[in-house]
DNA sequence: AGATACTTTTAGATCGTTCTAAATTTGGTG
DNA sequence: CACCAAATTTAGAACGATCTAAAAGTATCT
């Protein structure tokens, strides 16, 4: 007899050792284990106790090689880091364990390479499904291959081939457009955007979104500086969008990140954002709180775009040959201080 | 010959048919899939050629249910909005994946019933180890009882069990130290300190860390305030701060956001974070730098927490009976603005 | 008691891999 | 060429669940 030291990896409990302890067939077991309503009450209750008693845990890897169901998704980011994407993870983990199933986290640090082989990976675990924020520069093509895998996909936050699959996001566009109406009500007439590199359909919707705007108000487009997805790049941008020959009065951002960074590097330059200039963010996370002065933001609520997608990942599972679904949050204005500058 | 709509459930390519297809047997296709060196260099081409082909996949799952190992790792975290557990969880799974191992993730929300369920469901899904950050409250039986489980476990910046499993954090307590030292260097001798209400062993180390401090600078305890883990309470708990009769310089926060909020409730009070009065976070987060003035912190490196915590793992799992382990991330003072002010 | 219709239970095959132990092939040697 | 050792390959039994189809048990009604 003998132990091995502190970490001896206990076997586990399977159904024929409850079935033995019960008396009764594995199949049995395995029925209460499923909450069939085929067994008899009385013996159910005894199977259950002692599966309590035995501290029975169902081994659901076992269980898919039988009836291909893992109750697991994989989830990709383009980047942990970013508050955005987190509470976009935070909300479709949520529904997912709400739904007794379990979250695959990977990041693909925005390259479709690495992208590739975390889907290889997830393929090899066996999920039941995924929800995809495409990497830049994803290849369309990935989508009909993961059809042909049979693995079902939803898109979100970023879309990188149309109508072919599930689509949770936010409203960008209005978003934007609420942006820009907002900030003509307060004068403004000749307003910038800050925007970033990397393309993505993300920045496309922004980008309609500020013509869309424009358009509507009337107002003018002050011209569009891009910048790298960082704050210290929409810091340093600040002096070209102050050099514009159009001497924009405001500036949107192509999110809270840049906006906080571009406020930082206006200080530098001597302008106070909120007094001499507007600024006006998108996304509201956390951070436009905590600026100073507070920023003005357009919420786009990322976790119940991520709540939304996991429930179309999660309706696509019940029903594999539904139609595809589009949905877009609704987002809100919320104003503060950084735009508080009246223009007459 | 009938194809359902869009999402046909493709079936397995299997060793089988890889076999099959290569004139050899499944179990020397096994042989190749794991790379063992038994097999023929010859044999060894033609088949991974096959697999290629073929686009066989190996089922992780079904591998496990002989081998005992699923190349699965759960984390599970306190809260996935805050922006230093999120870090962590980034340096995590980018060693897990470098591991060629993939991460099931769940969120606790800080609930010791909820942590259960999670462990539970991990079991269920035969992960090979955790990576736990254990939730406020829980017991620590459950460290013992993991082990009865046979499931390797690592703490990671908060420690229920002292010595009972292998640990990976920051060293608070040195942290704090370096702050101190900091504001005494700048001329403080009156330190208050904004903690929380939550009781953890981060928590603990951060106070022993200040009383630490000001016994080896002979700086005058200020005061403790508490608030809860969010900015607006942190804001709120500026009023607090300036009423104490001892009148600190300088106050010391729990982390930086704690730090940012107070610096909003400070300039809302009238005093310049800054200028009137010194505040320093903990963490060094995105947003300290983002904050007006920026916000001096002390780095905790959450990543590399994170890492070092995956890689500690990683150690057990290779020898299960390796002796427990602890690892300290070393702390760096950032100095910024917020603690620009001399005091002479 | 036998026929009929449920309700419950079960034996045995099966999912895709790995493991064990043995079989087969290969190559060198006397 | 017979023999032995080493190198390769393989058949078949696991692993722990679910599924199928059929068996066993119960109740109801002639």
């Amino acid at each position: 007899m003998q132990e091995s030291g502190q970490a001896m990896k206990r076997k586990r409990v399977t159904l024929d050792q409850v079935a033995k302890a019960a008396g009764v067939s594995r199949a049995t077991v395995s029925l209460v284990v499923r909450k069939s309503p085929l067994v008899a009450q009385h013996t159910r209750d005894r199977v259950e106790q002692l599966m309590q008693e035995l501290d029975y845990v169902r081994d659901i890897g076992a269980a898919r090689l039988r009836n291909n169901s893992s109750r697991t998704i994989g989830v990709i980011v383009p980047n942990l880091v970013n508050p955005f994407f987190t509470e976009f993870l935070s909300g479709a983990e949520q529904v997912m364990v709400e739904g007794d199933r379990v979250v695959l986290l990977a990041n693909s640090h925005d390259d479709p390479k690495r992208q590739s082989g975390i889907l290889q990976r997830f393929r090899g675990h066996g999920v039941d499904g995924v929800i995809l924020c495409p990497a830049q520069g994803t290849d369309p093509r990935l989508l009909t291959q993961m059809r042909e895998w049979g693995l079902p996909a939803v898109q979100s936050l970023r879309e990188v081939g149309k109508d072919v699959t599930d689509y949770a996001g936010g409203d960008y566009i209005k978003g934007i457009v609420m942006a820009v109406r907002h900030l003509v009500d307060h004068g403004h007439r000749n307003i910038a955007f800050l925007s970033v590199t990397a393309q993505t359909s993300a920045r496309d919707e922004r980008m309609a979104g500020f013509a869309r705007g424009l358009a509507l108000s009337g107002a003018c487009d002050a011209g569009i500086v891009e910048c790298e997805l960082e704050w210290e790049s929409a810091a340093q941008a600040a002096q070209q969008l102050l050099a514009l020959p159009t001497k924009p009065t405001a500036i949107l951002c192509f999110n809270d990140i840049l906006a906080a960074g571009l406020m930082v590097g206006l200080r530098h330059l001597g302008r106070e954002p909120g007094l001499d200039i507007a600024v006006v963010g998108l996304d509201d996370l956390a951070v436009a709180q905590m600026t100073h002065p507070p920023l003005t933001s357009v919420a786009i609520h990322p976790r119940k775009v991520g709540a939304s997608a996991a429930q179309l990942l999660v309706r696509r599972l019940a029903d594999p040959d539904v139609a595809v679904k589009r949905t877009a949050v609704a987002p809100v204005l919320m104003q503060r201080q950084s735009s508080n500058c009246e223009i007459r």
